[in-house]
DNA sequence: GCGATAGTCAACCGTTTCGTTGAATATTGA
DNA sequence: TCAATATTCAACGAAACGGTTGACTATCGC
């Protein structure tokens, strides 16, 4: 088992690639097979599979194999101790749910109907 | 200006490392020198002057010239975007502080008595 | 059994990251 | 002015990252 620093060097690195935040984004609104999570996408399959490797790695999804479909599913305590870390270098007010579910709609919005080119993923305003 | 987007990648890219998040916990009680900042750890002190321009990027710290010192001083507020990214994937319960001082104090303890080797630095148990 | 579908693996490539060392710059204090 | 102090810069190397392509494995439906 990793010790816990070696756990939040997995969860913030897998955070820190926009590709892997819009398919978490996707995970949570539902389950999904990694076809369809490679779907909005202009990367490989192989390539969203290596993310999805990534994010499984961390911890933050797992993947079970159900006939030929990988069904992928978002594991949000994973985050737990990221967020305890990040929360005590700001003392936040509550979170604006109102304020996330635009920034959040804004992300899938940029996957879904104008898949990430490479140069988006990487400094783009998705 | 960077989008939303773009400012995650630097802050989780930033906060993916364990000499990083060991630098801003050592911020977090109060402003230091480079010199300072650097003393801990076994690497260089190129090496810590590179991580704290990675900080600084990511808007995570301000580096201030005061005569021949620099000062560094930390930047909650930069953590603000992606908490916020992050609560909301967990809904969690109110940060227990407890807890968590438990585990900076362990950190900054890693860091101070027995500085970060390279091995520890990228999976030890610090 | 066979073709189609779902997904991973392996090898490769260009770029970035994290460390090093040595030289350069800026400021201080004597 | 000069030596010491504080910090960055530049060049380098090893390893990791994010992407590609082609081959491979597993399962489904006929």
């Amino acid at each position: 088992m990793l010790s816990a620093s070696a756990q939040l060097d997995l969860v913030f690195a897998a955070l820190a690639d926009p590709t892997r935040r819009a398919i978490l984004a996707m995970l949570l609104e539902d389950d999904m097979a990694v076809t369809d999570v490679a779907h909005p996408f202009e990367i490989s399959l192989a390539a969203v599979s290596k993310h999805l490797g990534v994010l499984a790695d961390a911890g933050l999804i797992t993947r079970e194999r159900r006939g030929r479909v990988i069904w992928c599913k978002l594991e949000p305590d994973a985050l737990r101790g990221a967020s305890v870390w990040m929360q005590a270098f700001g003392q936040f007010e509550p979170l604006d749910l109102d304020q996330f579910e635009r920034f959040l709609a804004s992300e899938l919005a940029g996957a879904e109907t104008a898949p990430l080119t490479p140069e988006e993923a990487s400094g783009g305003d998705i």
